[in-house]
DNA sequence: TCACATTTGTCCGTATGTATC
DNA sequence: AGATACATACGGACAAATGTG
């Protein structure tokens, strides 16, 4: 699985990078070039310690530089060991929520940003838009509708909404910064929420239920507009769907 | 996902963190709370660990965390360890690019996206533009010229526009999407210098001269539209700019 | 249920490279 | 140039977790 020998062009320098740096790269090579792929087993610790000739501290640095790049999972126990998985979209997201909390992004520039994107999506969308995208989003609907049957927030299936159009888009950018932004979004949904639990009572529920299914209502609409090709409306519903969004938020931009 | 019995609450692990996980998010905590700021120097790993009552190792594994989060940088040396810095738009940037990587975004993919996202930069720029920022883009366009009079091309400045571009718009969620992009591109256009250097001789140089000082007219052309409040000349010449990266591009596209 | 092997998580001791004074 | 302080790296050791028989 490991070429010891190298038959490369590229002269890594020598000294700049640190030993667990270079092996962090060298593993990420092989995985950008489709060598190793999602679901491949790497060898433990001290196997690949003794593979490329250095500590086992190397190698688990390396292994963190990995994990925080989305790039390895690992887990413990026998039968386990790092595993070459594709979570590189989560890791964007959390860093997101990072630069979010060192006061880089405010709500009010997320939300404006949002809105600018999505409309740019919806546009690509009407033409690039295909029978399995459309498939998906109605199931989306199906169990948002499905949970706010049984008087459950369709909170997830919300999100996922926008994920789904991104991809429709056919537009792998697109459906990373949109990945981000919803993922950024969720983070803040939750905050608000946590906020409303302490201070209301469980009327608030209620109104969160009502809140969900006009959510739905737009989504449905969109959709709609969609497949009738119809893109000024698309982007209208879309427009007061965001508005709403944005007012809701209002209060806790500070 | 799947039809359970649990609504869908997110359950987090609690004995699955690892304590240089603990650790790293407790550093994380004391910056976002404001108590630790950028420039501030955290103790030795040595140190850390006797705080923390850990091992080194452990310490260590936590810096690597905060470290591929952009929280802190490592020096090496004498009054050298751990210091806060600010690093995280830069580490976005980087993991894009993993993701570019990973998951095959085209060229095509990105000059459509990029497009796209410069317009609603530029819409929003119109409004929101200082006298600083004028300043700074003009400074940038003099180093370009600069360069350019001395036959070096001036690529890094020309990057670097488009996202001082970004700044203008007070946006920080538009200057990260937007330092990711360039990022790719930077990557895409130094594979194509390669590509171009092996295969031709320098005639290819007095070529590229060219280009570099045609990309800096328009610069200067949507500078001036933007100062003089012309979105509809900022944003024609902002396409014919791009357009013609794309076309020089064209060619790698596979 | 009970060992057992495997692998990660953690700690310690030591040595080396490197930057600053 | 030497001393100092720090990161970097190696190897050994044991604990904890996890799957298997």
């Amino acid at each position: 699985m490991f070429p010891d020998s190298s038959p490369t062009i590229s002269f890594t320098p020598l000294k700049s990078k640190r030993a667990f740096e270079e092996i962090s790269a060298e593993i990420k090579r092989l995985v950008f070039q489709g060598i190793l792929k999602p679901g491949d087993k790497l060898p433990s610790e001290t196997e690949l310690a003794r593979q490329f000739r250095v500590g086992r501290q190397t190698v688990r640095e390396a292994l963190r530089l990995l994990e925080l790049s989305g790039i390895v999972a690992i887990q413990k126990g026998s039968n386990g060991g790092p595993v070459i998985k594709d979570r590189i979209l989560a890791t964007i997201s959390s860093l997101m929520h990072d630069a979010f909390h060192m006061k880089k992004i405010s709500i009010e520039e997320l939300t404006v940003a949002r809105c600018e994107f999505e409309k740019v999506v919806l546009k690509y969308v009407i033409d690039t838009i295909e029978e399995s995208d459309i498939k998906s989003l109605q199931y989306n609907i199906d169990k948002a509708k499905q949970k706010l049957g049984n008087n459950m927030l369709a909170i997830e299936e919300h999100i996922e909404f926008h994920i789904l159009l991104a991809k429709a888009s056919k537009n792998h950018f697109f459906v990373i910064v949109m990945a981000s932004i919803m993922a950024l979004l969720r983070a803040l949904l939750c905050q608000v929420e946590e906020n409303l639990e302490s201070a209301n009572d469980n009327i608030g529920y209620t109104e969160r239920i009502i809140r969900s299914r006009n959510t739905l209502i737009y989504h449905e609409g969109i959709i709609h507009a969609i497949i009738e090709k119809k893109q000024d409306e698309a982007v209208q519903l879309l427009e007061q769907h965001l508005q709403e969004v944005r007012n809701r938020l209002q209060p806790f931009i500070k």
